[in-house]
DNA sequence: TCGATAAACGGACTGACGTCCGTTTGATGG
DNA sequence: CCATCAAACGGACGTCAGTCCGTTTATCGA
């Protein structure tokens, strides 16, 4: 099979890029920005992307992979912001604030993030979970509930909780139900609190 | 505009279904689960379906509006199998026990269920929201938190709870970090738990 | 039984995703 | 400056979801 490279790689990381495929990346990331922004991501093609960009297709998915990785790719650099907050912003989104409060800081940061680029995580789906954003925010959410709760299952509770902001989810609330956004972040809060309190009577049964 | 009638019936719903609709929609249906039990659901193509049921394509469409609603299809009756003892079962599952514990065992019988039908889920997609199957897990959750538990935003809750047994999640939670059931299913039974109890400072800031 | 008609049928067609592979080009060492 | 070659390019191509529309047929009233 192919010796390819296969890069794939989420952006700005290849150390040593030719400098046509460094050109070409900013081009189609710029293309598929502005005609996300333009038209809406599920209205745009992948050819219409590699058109509006000059470059092929064949391009576009060795760079990006398929539409998912491209739409990931978009998001990079909003992730790294967020990121950024949660590691060296001010509290309570970032470090100095006790568990709890970090928690629900965070649950309203995602559901701000999620309000924003909405369309572009559902563009991502499934495959979100196989991404290194999404470890690094279930990274960050699973070491909030150990230190609130050390006895807790931190791990699998940072994936309920991240699942409770899935985009699909989000829209459907937003969309379908018509709710306000404090009524989800309400409802949010409360999952949160609880989980991180004592509990009458765990796991029984 | 065609004047049609645009059933997309789950089934069995049409009162004066003409014989050979009947018919045609029974072999669709048997080809479709026979193919994606012999092959895995996303390796079977709609082409496929149709040619094994011996008709077109366009009938296939026309009984079942896209790929999603042939799985939602697929997958009613064992919806209705849960429904039902959810209705008419025996407690805890059915009617009879306390709320916390009717809420756990509902968990219990969601987390088989996605376990045994969780590709096909994964192929109704988010269409599943506006799903009367959808509602109905919902009714049923937000009836049971409610009773548990008066003053909470039961709809939005039960939303919530329903989210952390997406297809999606479960998926990465067994194949991805290879988790047992049983240590998702203490993780959810610690979450609603924790939901129907009393929280220290629900919601503030 | 038979004709009328609305519904159902089926396959050709469109558009979109993703792949393949022959061609081009940027980087590197002489 | 030039030869070399791995990497990148780009568009033709295959496959599949979903639509359209001319043809067939089940149903029903006369």
């Amino acid at each position: 099979m192919g010796t390819h490279f296969t890069p794939i790689n989420p952006s700005a990381a290849a150390s040593t890029e030719r400098a046509d495929a460094a050109r070409n990346r900013r081009k189609v990331l710029d293309a598929a920005e502005r005609l996300f922004a333009e038209r809406g991501v599920t209205n745009v093609s992948m050819d219409e992307i590699a058109e509006a960009a000059r470059v092929g297709k064949g391009t576009l998915y060795r760079r990006f992979g398929d539409r998912s990785g491209l739409a990931m790719a978009v998001l990079d650099s909003h992730d790294r912001v967020l990121q950024h907050e949660l590691l060296r912003g001010a509290p309570p989104l970032g470090p100095g604030a006790p568990p709890r409060e970090r928690l629900l800081a965070f649950t309203d940061a995602m559901i701000d993030h999620v309000e924003r680029l909405g369309e572009l995580l559902q563009a991502v789906g499934s495959a979100r979970y196989r991404t290194s954003v999404y470890s690094a925010y279930h990274l960050h959410v699973a070491v909030l509930l150990r230190e609130a709760r050390p006895e807790c299952d931190a791990p699998v509770l940072a994936d309920l909780v991240l699942a409770q902001l899935a985009p699909d989810l989000y829209r459907h609330l937003r969309t379908d139900r018509g709710l306000p956004t404090t009524q989800i972040a309400a409802a949010l809060h409360h999952v949160v609190c609880s989980v991180v309190s004592e509990v009458a009577d765990p796991i029984e049964r």
